[in-house]
DNA sequence: TCTGGGGTCCTAGGACCC
DNA sequence: TCTGGGGTCCTAGGACCC
């Protein structure tokens, strides 16, 4: 057997420590918060328009509903099982998940939030967790569940790999009563020999196909495997795992970096074939994204207008239709965007489709006093003759108060009922009109962010 | 009838430059 | 007979994640 994966192992194992917390079925455990009668019931949560199952309580998986399997195919199931089912909440869900990292941020001073319902903590330079791990593991869950209601596992390793693993194991066997330390190189190979390589953090469903082809069906004998290997037929990213499985850490505690592409879509809750509603649907995905643009002060190069009909129609062909804008100098400005994607869609639109689907990208995406200028183009410039400097600084200015008031009156006077912001472009149409938009038949109120909506106790 | 949405990173290949 | 070599930038596509 091939054992110098080993030796790393020993070298690494004292140099660094990695966290990883993780919300158990976060969703469904979110809507139990508010609805003490779930206690020990099944529950679901959907995904937008109610298509997919996204969430699922402990007592739900035990009915063997699975993850992502369509709403309508367990529909029936539900009912008969007397199945709790929730429409998703993100207002709700978000706003758990801050009280959640709030919480893990008094109890470490390095956090990396991953997703909605996870963060990796840097145990290394924070010695009280480095005494004892096993001790600290349990104190962050007991904390975290105080604090939230929400329950959590905890996975400790050497690598954020070993984390993902430890976390795995906590969640799955019940022994460890939600907390694994992976120290213990006995208790690592054990961990690794009876986990399916498929299970690992960064190994999907492709390449658990040729892994096993590969004839390697386990954690453990991917880390035993020589990652120079690996790397000629999976690439670095897969390498990187492997050595990571050995205690040499390639993935670091990363901070909140600006986003490098932004999308709005989504899917309608019936088919369009009119051109006007596409059209506002765009419209509205476009002053979504730019708002997500300039919260984060960056402005975008081109930007990318698409729809598309049902992938999963029988009798109709597939059909996307996409193109793009680019903007001789990058903007943040809706108004600008909204006109460009007009005018892309105006060029790409078929005839006689039934969309199901509509969205934007924004690409090009760099930090708003990044931007390359344009020579030639008007409003921008900053050596031009003095009169029309004025002018042009004038039209910019202009511009970007525009946006900014709207942004800020968005901010204070947030959404009507139906999700229309308070100030917004007539291209996007009046959302109570539009029959088409998503659909959310099984919303739970926004307990913690709506007044209107906070719970009452009788 | 009914199948989510939003991201990241890496790689290969083409265009273009000197 | 014999048609370079090295570099950058951009894009599309494939894989992964939650």
């Amino acid at each position: 057997m091939d054992t110098h994966a080993w030796i790393y192992l020993f070298f690494y194992a004292e140099s660094a420590m990695y966290a990883l917390i993780d919300c158990n079925s976060f969703y469904a455990n979110c809507e139990k918060l508010f609805r003490p009668d779930l206690k020990d019931k099944p529950v679901v949560v959907l995904s937008n328009n109610d298509g997919c199952v996204v969430a699922r309580s402990s007592e739900a998986k035990l009915l063997g509903i699975k993850m992502g399997v369509p709403y309508f195919q367990v529909k029936d199931f539900c009912d008969q099982n007397n199945v709790t089912v929730f429409s998703s909440n993100y207002t709700l869900y978000a706003d758990i998940s801050q009280r959640v990292m709030m919480t893990l941020e008094t109890l470490c001073p390095t956090v990396e939030v991953y997703s909605i319902d996870e963060a990796f903590l840097y145990l290394a330079d924070y010695p009280v967790a480095m005494q004892d791990l096993s001790a600290y593991g349990h104190k962050l869950k007991a904390i975290v569940e105080m604090h939230t209601g929400i329950p959590v596992s905890v996975g400790i390793g050497t690598t954020k790999t070993m984390a993902k693993l430890a976390n795995h194991a906590a969640k799955k066997y019940p022994a460890t009563k939600g907390v694994c330390v992976l120290e213990n190189i006995r208790w690592i190979r054990r961990i690794m020999q009876i986990t399916d390589v498929g299970e690992l953090w960064g190994v999907g469903r492709r390449y658990k196909l040729r892994l096993n082809e590969m004839g390697i069906h386990t954690v453990y004998q991917l880390a035993i495997c020589e990652p120079g290997k690996i790397r000629q037929h999976f690439g670095v990213v897969l390498e990187r795992t492997c050595l990571e499985l050995n205690g040499q850490s390639c993935l670091g505690i990363e901070s909140i970096a600006p986003k490098k592409q932004i999308i709005s879509s989504r899917s309608f809750s019936e088919r369009i074939t009119d051109q006007q509603a596409l059209s506002e649907s765009i419209c509205a995905h476009v002053a979504k994204a730019a708002s997500k643009l300039r919260k984060q002060d960056s402005v975008c190069a081109y930007i990318t207008v698409f729809a598309k009909n049902s992938p999963f129609s029988k009798n109709e062909p597939y059909v996307l239709i996409s193109g793009d804008y680019h903007f001789i100098t990058p903007t943040a400005d809706s108004r600008v965007m909204v006109t460009a994607a007009r005018q892309v869609l105006k060029v790409i639109y078929k005839e006689e489709v039934r969309y199901a689907k509509a969205g934007v990208m924004l690409l090009g995406i760099c930090q708003h006093d990044e931007v390359q200028l344009d020579l030639f183009a008007e409003g921008q410039s900053n050596q031009n003759d003095s009169g029309q400097e004025e002018r042009a600084k004038k039209s910019t200015n202009k511009r970007v108060e525009v946006t900014a008031i709207m942004d800020e009156l968005n901010q204070k006077y947030g959404q009507n009922s139906n999700q229309q912001a308070a100030v917004f472009i007539a291209s996007e149409g009046i959302k109570a009109n539009q029959s088409w938009q998503m659909s959310r038949n099984m919303l739970s109120p926004c307990y913690t962010t709506n007044i209107n909506q906070l719970p009452k106790v009788h």
